[in-house]
DNA sequence: CGGCCGCATGCAATCGATTACATTGCTCCC
DNA sequence: GGGAGCAATGTAATCGATTGCATGCGGCCG
């Protein structure tokens, strides 16, 4: 009967409510510019003929798709997943979609992201990967659509970006001094990947604070790693072959800091009797590891929120671009079992 | 200069290359039913006005918006991430942009889902939670327009979807019987939530193997959980207050493990010394954790591959409903240090 | 009283592609 | 030689909403 049977749309809304399309539309999205008695007939042609708006048509009149795109290094991460998620929740709220680009794949990441807009499927874009690097960033930006963004990882000094950070750089220096005030003074560093504005700022931090406490500075004490478990495994090879080998680590994230405990356990040096390991993130398993790990917690869901909330604002506020806005927020010192004071 | 200009249509195409636009579109869509000479003339056309598709309005003529939504019930819980990440890879590749949709917020979850496609966001689906029950999915189906669906969850009985599924009763069964294998005779199961189906199958498989080893069944061995960590904790709560204990435990997923070892483990229980603990996915920390978790490992990333390819294929094919396909996919036993046998 | 204003509404163009149908010109075959 | 058949292309309708520009009408003011 009522099987395959065209949705309805604009049309057969006036026709029941005896207007035209014109009075509809205007009487759904600006309710005030219509009289109260048609109005009620137009809110009752709707319930009875079950009419749902074609987003499709109004994208195309409007030129607006009211969807956004998040660009995510790896999905997987469960730091990212959570911000995703944060990211979905404030989007859906205010009637938006949120599409997702998982930058890992490809050639030319630039190009899918580009793609995306040339062909109108998005709005505007939440960047949550930090190995794009700005003169990448300006392409997108180039072309002749211009592309509302909000870059949600890292802020790039002087950039004309609406930016939602945490502070990697002062938070990595905390971590480390962390570990400088439980009496450590041989401490390495398990890095994150090239070419990544995050990784770079953790190091920079890493590196004043040892600075500042007039520590000696190792180089070899800097291991190659990732922001994955298995790079963290990589690393702890890598301090396995050394000979004079630090007490204390500071690693880029959660993941990598787990990954590299489980090798040295593998190799009979237990976190935190042989050597202290502070993370970063703060992921749920941090708190439930063995040992429980030492992290810097940073706001991933009001990171995610903010970033939907700002490009969202920007997408439907008057696009002011003259101020880039950056928004900071605060990462804490979350003392767990595997740090541990030198004795 | 050339800011702000407005983005090259197929209008534009049309008057470089001096032809009709139905010839540039025939042109991009099917070459073959254009001639060479003119085809060479427009792709000039296209490469000199730097024209892209508008996606929009395509979908709007064909009543396809090239876009599939995944409906996933946690997005952060990394099993999920990564069928995802899956999903995603093979949705890129053959044009398709992917928009998720968080279900553990909002009401009615069906109606969130049905609005995308109302409103023509999505052509299809894939559903990764198990928690909708079938009414409802006829629900989403029932609406005006029939929703192409893929359930990747688990398989729905003499159900008319599409469906890529593991074996998720066998499987449940096989690692039960693992644990018989080790010797125990005192097994407990750490549940899934409520209403969902694959925790209901997995408890079907843990039951199976109780009941055909001759074991004794004791109801107080179930623990009420759910996939999440912090569920496991609960799990593990419950576990201490009993007296008479199990000596090993079937877990609904390794984050529930997870949970519930480190509880225990607060408590000064070990694992494995005084209790054996599988957990089901084999995620990347089982193998990082301490102990190293046994667990059935899911083919994650086949099963999104396969459910995104099968969408897809259906989308695009014949559409073909006569025969529901089932794609089932098997698990594999992976033992760890966090099972024992008894002494 | 006449003109102006503003409210509520309608008419029709518009967004940018796709596609049914029409047209043209050529080949081929009886 | 005439018509069928086909390939290449054009014309214009169409998808479903939004919106600039009328239009009609009533009220208010000088």
């Amino acid at each position: 009967m009522d099987q395959r049977r065209k949705p309805p749309t604009i049309q057969d809304v006036a026709r029941f409510a005896r207007v035209s399309t014109a009075t509809v539309s205007r009487a759904l999205s600006r309710p005030e510019r219509v009289s109260e008695e048609t109005r009620a007939r137009i809110s009752e042609a709707v319930q009875l003929t079950g009419y749902t708006l074609n987003q499709t048509a109004r994208s195309l009149r409007q030129r607006t798709s009211n969807t956004i795109l998040v660009a995510i290094p790896d999905i997987r991460n469960s730091f990212f997943s959570e911000i995703l998620d944060a990211i979905e929740r404030e989007a859906a709220i205010r009637g938006y979609g949120v599409l997702i680009a998982n930058l890992l794949i490809g050639e030319e990441p630039v190009k899918r992201l580009q793609q995306y807009f040339l062909s109108h499927r998005a709005d505007g874009l939440v960047l949550l990967d930090g190995t794009i690097d700005i003169k990448q960033l300006r392409e997108i930006t180039a072309a002749n659509v211009p592309v509302p963004l909000v870059i949600a990882c890292e802020a790039i000094p002087n950039s004309e970006f609406h930016t939602v950070v945490t502070d990697n750089e002062t938070a990595s220096e905390r971590a480390t001094r962390h570990l400088i005030e439980l009496g450590h003074t041989r401490i390495g560093h398990l890095k994150g990947p090239k070419n990544n504005i995050i990784a770079d700022h953790r190091l920079s931090g890493f590196t004043a604070a040892i600075k500042s406490a007039d520590l000696e500075f190792h180089p070899e004490w800097l291991f190659d790693g990732g922001f994955r478990m298995d790079e963290g495994v990589g690393a702890a090879e890598q301090f396995l072959r050394l000979e004079d080998r630090p007490t204390a680590i500071f690693a880029i994230n959660d993941e990598s800091a787990i990954g590299f405990v489980s090798r040295l356990r593998a190799a009979g040096i237990e976190c935190p009797r042989d050597i202290s390991v502070i993370g970063f993130d703060d992921l749920e398993i941090a708190s439930h590891f063995a040992p429980p790990l030492s992290t810097m917690r940073q706001p991933r869901e009001e990171l995610g929120h903010m970033a939907a909330a700002a490009l969202i604002d920007y997408l439907e506020g008057d696009r002011d671009d003259s101020k880039a806005k950056t928004i900071a927020l605060r990462s804490e010192l979350i003392e767990r079992a595997s740090t541990l004071r030198v004795q």
